[in-house]
Formats: C-alpha cells, sequence, structure tokens
DNA sequence: CATAAGAAACATGCTTGACTGTTTGCAAAA
DNA sequence: TTTTGCAAACAGTCAAGCATGTTTCTTATG
C-alpha cells in the first residue's frame, strides 16, 4: 500500500503493523470510546487482519496498555520540546497554560477519560498503566523544574502551580462534554486562571510579543 | 411506612423497587464501573428480578439515565442545605473548597468518569443528561450567587472562581486513579488552591456574627 | 549465489459465554 | 375481574480467545 518497496525486512513489516495497531487503537479510544474499541474495530481501522493483531498483541488489554503509552511518550516529548523553545527564547505564563489546554483538548485528556474508569476497577491494567504514568509525570516535574531555574520562582511553588494547572484544565475538558455551547464559562476560567499564574510568576519576561498559540476555547 | 407491613399500596411497592433500583444502578456504577453495570448484575445488586427492572425502565440507557439525574439533584439538596448554614453562620471560604472536594469525592465525580465517555460518544444518551446537567449548573449558580451576596464581592467573580474552584477538584480526582499513593501532591495543591480563593474573598468573616441573627430561618 | 528449510508474520474459522431486549406466565392489588 | 407489578424463559447479537492454515522473509549450505 505504501511505498511500493517490495521488499521489506521482518523487523519493518512488523514495526509498521505494530504502529498501525497502536494509532488505530488511540483513534478508536477517541473517536468512538473504550466500549467500542474492540479487537475487530482495531484491526479493521488499522487495515489488518484480526490475526495480525492477536499475533503482536496477546490479549485487547495489552493493546491498550502499550498503545497509550506510546501516546503519553509522545506528548512528554513534544511537551519538553515546548519548554525548550520556551525557555530559549523567553515566553509568557499565558503561553504555557495554553499549550496545556491545547495539548490536553487535543485528544489527550479525551483519551484518557476512556481508559481511567477501566484502570479503576482493573487492577492488572491499572498495573500495567501506573509505570507509564509515573514516567509521564516525571517528564512534566523534570519541565517545571527547569522553568522553575528559568524563571527563578521556588522549584516547589512552580511544581504545585503547573500541576494545579493540568488539573484545572483536566476539569474542564470534562465539563466540555455535557456542557457544550458555553464558550464564556472555559473563555473566562482559563482567562482568571492565567491572571493567578502571572501573580506567581512576577518578574515574568519583557519579551516575546510574537508568540501567538491560539487558544482554543469551546 | 414500610417493614413489617404486609398490605402495601402498588404506588409503595412500585416506589421503593425504583429506588432500589436506582441505588443498586449508582453503587454499582462506582463499585465496578459502566461495563460491569449490566442489567442483570443492578437486578441482583437491588435484589429484585430482571424482570422487575424491565418492568421500570425500558433500557439499559433509561434506568442509567434516571439514576445519574437522581443523584445529581440529591447532590444540588445537599449542597444548598450546606450553602444555607454556611451564609447563616459565615464561614471561611477554606471550608467551601473543602466541601466540594468532599462531595466529589464521595463517589459524585467517580460516578461521573463513569458515564462521561459514554455521553460523549452516545448522541442519545448525551441528551437525555444534558437537561440534569443544566439543572445542577443552575442549582450550583444559585449558591454562588447566594455566596457573592452574603461575602460582597461581585457575582460574575464569583461564579468564576468556584467553577473553577470544581474544575480544579475534577481535575485532582481524576489524577487519584492512577497516581496514589502520592497524598502530599493533593495537599500542597489544594492548600495552595485554598490561600487563592481566600485571596479572592477579602472582607472574609468580618460579619459572622452578625449575619447569623440576619439569616434566623433554619 | 541459488535455493531449500525453517522461522516469523499474518489470515481465517470456530467455540464459548454474556448481555440486551422481548415475550409469556402469574400473583397481588384495585 | 381487570389491571398492575413482577418473574422466568427465549432469541438474537457479538466479542474474546484459540487453533489451525497460509504467506513472506531469513539464512545456511552446497
Amino acid at each position: 500500500m505504501s511505498g511500493t518497496g517490495k521488499r521489506r525486512s521482518q523487523k519493518e513489516r512488523s514495526a509498521e503493523t505494530s504502529t498501525r495497531l497502536m494509532n488505530a487503537t488511540i483513534d478508536l479510544l477517541h473517536d468512538r470510546g473504550l466500549a467500542r474499541t474492540t479487537t475487530p474495530e482495531i484491526a479493521r481501522q488499522a487495515g489488518v487482519s484480526r490475526g495480525a493483531l492477536t499475533h503482536h498483541f496477546t490479549t485487547r488489554e495489552a493493546i491498550i496498555s502499550v498503545s497509550v503509552a506510546d501516546m503519553l511518550s509522545q506528548t512528554t516529548r513534544d511537551l519538553h520540546r515546548f519548554a525548550e523553545d520556551f525557555i530559549a527564547r523567553g515566553g509568557s505564563s499565558d503561553e504555557i497554560v495554553d499549550y496545556i489546554w491545547q495539548m490536553m483538548d487535543d485528544r489527550l485528556f479525551y483519551v484518557t477519560m476512556e481508559y481511567l474508569p477501566e484502570a479503576r476497577h482493573n487492577p492488572d491494567f491499572r498495573a500495567e498503566l501506573i509505570p507509564t504514568v509515573r514516567d509521564f509525570h516525571a517528564g512534566l516535574d523534570a519541565i517545571w523544574t527547569a522553568l522553575a531555574a528559568r524563571t527563578g520562582v521556588d522549584p516547589d511553588h512552580t511544581r504545585i502551580v503547573m500541576n494545579a494547572t493540568m488539573c484545572l484544565v483536566r476539569g474542564m475538558i470534562s465539563q466540555t462534554v455535557l456542557r457544550p455551547n458555553d464558550p464564556a464559562y472555559y473563555q473566562e476560567m482559563l482567562a482568571f486562571w492565567k491572571q493567578q499564574v502571572r501573580q506567581q510568576f512576577p518578574i515574568e519576561a519583557a519579551s516575546s510579543q510574537e508568540s501567538r498559540r491560539k487558544a482554543g476555547t469551546r
């Protein structure tokens, strides 16, 4: 289907199929929900047979937790890149809030909301996810620490404020499901929060007019 | 009315069975999750037959959405009682944050996390829930408005701060699933937020004695 | 370097189990 | 006696896991 490269190594074949399956899994989690993310659906979405899926992943639980781990590590990488750039050019704290919102609103927390309940009730599944999530949080902490170093704010305080921002945004995203068509609700809340965060980083750089991230709100 | 009375009217029988079924539904949503909240399980938990369930509720979706509506209206009543008492005696803003946390942590948001994903993917189910949730939000707004009147703070601002508190707590609760054994994380965050909220209600507790006299109801 | 043996990747069909919605049967209340 | 509340059996659907069959690549050897 792809590059007409006729002869691919086993590793290449295998890796591509795995990737297709994991991407399909995340797509389905986001678009149709965990309950509808069945192994036949995943295989169909990935364009491979169900046998291929069972060959690569022993159980439904396995492909889901592996796919989630993949998604989270990708998110960590993206966030790390953003942080490096942000620190290098000296952005405003508003930008961070916007970035976090964007990141969560662009599938991350919607996918999270799909597997969290299952993790709560299924000890094996939860046990598989906890290390993954711990890594994610460690990545976040590293970024907050770097941010603190740049702004000169106490690292512990920075961590608390940024983690609170993450939690606020999680709660806001969860609201979008049953509170649609109320953009003011989200707009006002984000504006309020940005102001609060600004007060925590008083020294705020005198630069960065050019940074224009879209503050996507519904 | 209940218990040893052999002869119960149809209405009483019917109402009790309905209530048992709705309570069982919420219990199961909380304890075992939406996917495991099957109609046979609900009937078993309620101690009635599956036929009784289908007699009272036409479909699985129906009993779930009705049960959720019941839970939310009960929560609204409880919160309203708290607010009346709070306003009457003049409490601290810290108390409100604590109450919201307690309320969410005591099943409310765990149950919410169960049905939110389904609502996101199932338009009919979502359509049934949206009015219910709108009522809940209206109830909250009324309480925030009363609170604003008591503290003399701008009602719009109060609403934003309180809604943000709700969202923050929602996000925190969602974290508890895969971030257990980290009490400091939640403790610090709540402490930080209480301090922020305190700053939004600066006049705090100036008039706790006289406002008790004024609002002498209850 | 040509090729055959074997391993890895993939495909298909079957079995079991569970759930939902429906229908039919029956006893207690009106 | 009629209706209401409940119970039990039934039919249709579908996913998960497994077992067996087929293709694609790898490699060792003559």
